[in-house]
Formats: C-alpha cells, structure tokens, sequence
DNA sequence: TATTGTTATACTCTATAACTATA
DNA sequence: TATAGTTATAGAGTATAACAATA
C-alpha cells in the first residue's frame, strides 16, 4: 500500500507519475538512509556533503556546496560543524578572498568515503537492477530535460 | 547546480539516473510545498492525509493511513490532531472492532481539499507540461516494475 | 498474544532572519 | 552595497518505545 492509493480515474497521467515517482524515491531513500546509519553511523545530509568533496582536492566553498545540494547556507554551517567534529573534513581559507572558507575532506574522511561511496553505489545499483540498461538511459534522458524546465521555473 | 555535480566518469548510469530522479522530486516538491503553505496555510502531511480520505466517505482506519502515507503510527495520530483541532477531519468509531478509529473528512474539509486538490493537480500538471505524453506513458510503467521491486525488499 | 491507537521523546532536515567580516 | 559564512530559532517530518484498550 503507498501514496498512489488515493488515485481515482479522473486523475491525469501527471498526477499518477507524480505520486509513483514519490513513492519510488521515498522507498529507495528510506532504504539508504537505514543503511548509512546502520553500517556506517552516518546521516545521508553528511553523506552527501561527503560526495561533493571527492572530487575537490582543495574543497569547496560552503556557498558551492549550498547550491549543489539546494539547501539554503545555514545547514552547510551545521552539517560542516558536525563534520569537523568528527575528523572528516576541515574548513580551509581560499588565497585571496578571505571571506571564503572551503570545506576539504581529511585522509581520514576520504578514507571513510571510499568506503561508504562503494557501499551505497552497490544500494542503487541493486535498487535498479530490475530495470533494463535501454530504459535506465531513456529515463535519465526524460528526467533531464524536466529537469531543465524546473531549475528555469525556480 | 545540482546533486549531479558530483558525478565522475566512473560512476554507473543507475546512480546517474538516481540523482537525477533525486533532483527532480526535490525541486518539484519544494514548489509545491511552498505554494501549499503560501496559498492554502497547510503543511504536505496534512494535504496528504486528507487526499487519501478523499475517496472514503465512511474514512479510513488510522492503520491504513499509516500504511498509505508509509509512515509510523504515532505521527497519523499528530497529523489527525492537528486537522481535528482545524475541524477538517473526525475520528469515529468503527462498529465491531472498538480499538479502530476512522478518520473521516468532516464537511469543511472536504469542501477545503476539493480547492486545494485542484490547484494541487493543475501544480503537478504544469511540472510535466514537456514531458510528451508517450513519455508519461512509459515512465509510468517503468518506474511500476521498480516500485514493485522495491517493495518486495522491505 | 497480537493489534490499534496514544503518548512522550528525540533527532534530522530544513528555512528564515539578524548578524559579522570582508570585498 | 554585495557576498560569505555564522548564529539562533522554529517548524516539519520522522522514528522509537512504552503504554492502554481491545481483540
């Protein structure tokens, strides 16, 4: 039973994707972020901030990090503290602008990253392992172009 | 900027397309989460709720809401509360089993939720506006088998 | 014993707004 | 003036667990 029992027919095709498309991403994220915490101690807010870093060897600045994860600039500060508070990231001054402070993973936190980036691609891979290749990329071709139109309507 | 930002080469297309549903859901339901508190002064909970009852004239067991809305029971207690305190919503007793309540839309709540139901609808709609029909179609029946596998691991 | 619903509690996530420091 | 980040606060949403009433 989910989200889609409240359809009737009178509803439009908009409203019955909607509701599925809640419905597979609240049960794919309910499962991930049982999982994080379970095995990994870890809220999937930290995590994520955690997966913008990778790939950033000198960090990012806390407003890069409020716009890619879409959460106003106040939440990066706490979830930064907590992070800190851990040993897994550092705050670090940008050259140059001194009101800037880039947020960079630690060995340690990169070490924990690895670690937890595999387990959790595993998760999604897994989450759609049912869903053939052919239609995986027609959906992320679909999803891009609503996308699009949502970041212009914002 | 978005979720996707931290996507390398190396990462698979199923967790592509899970950021990608990710961002979509998100920004979508931001909006309509704003408009249905700028517009309507309610909280998506409690639209949610009320949608679900919308088609049980008798109302529906706060255990079935629960299952619904997947989400525990003590928080359908505090969202009933809180619409019974607005005289949206009763609780009423179900004849034959004297542990079950129903939650039943009272008059006003009804008359409220077809008002908000249509802005709601014509918000979801508009969101999908780019989205072909034939696409819609699809993405409907793709994300079906996923639903259903994801149910199956709970 | 199992189920329904309530209560109390705590945590996570989020936004807003006032603030400081720097540009 | 504008931007980067911090602080304080409040509200939404959620889960857990102990509990009472009923089956």
């Amino acid at each position: 039973m989910d989200l889609e029992a409240r359809l009737h027919s009178e509803h439009p095709n908009e409203l019955r994707l909607w509701l599925r498309m809640l419905t597979c991403t609240q049960l794919i994220e309910q499962r991930i972020r049982a999982r994080l915490r379970e095995q990994f101690g870890i809220t999937l807010a930290r995590f994520d901030l955690m997966a913008q870093l990778e790939r950033a060897p000198d960090g990012l600045p806390m407003s890069a990090l409020s716009k890619r994860m879409m959460v106003t600039g106040g939440n990066i500060t706490g979830l930064t503290d907590e992070l800190v508070k851990e040993g897994s990231v550092v705050r670090r001054p940008l050259a140059g602008d001194r009101r800037v402070h880039c947020v960079c993973l630690t060995p340690k936190g990169r070490r924990e990253f690895k670690a937890m980036a595999v387990a959790h691609e595993a998760w999604v891979v897994e989450s759609f392992a049912h869903v053939p290749s052919a239609q995986l990329t027609n959906l992320h071709r679909v999803l891009g172009a609503l996308k699009t139109t949502q970041q212009e309507n914002r």
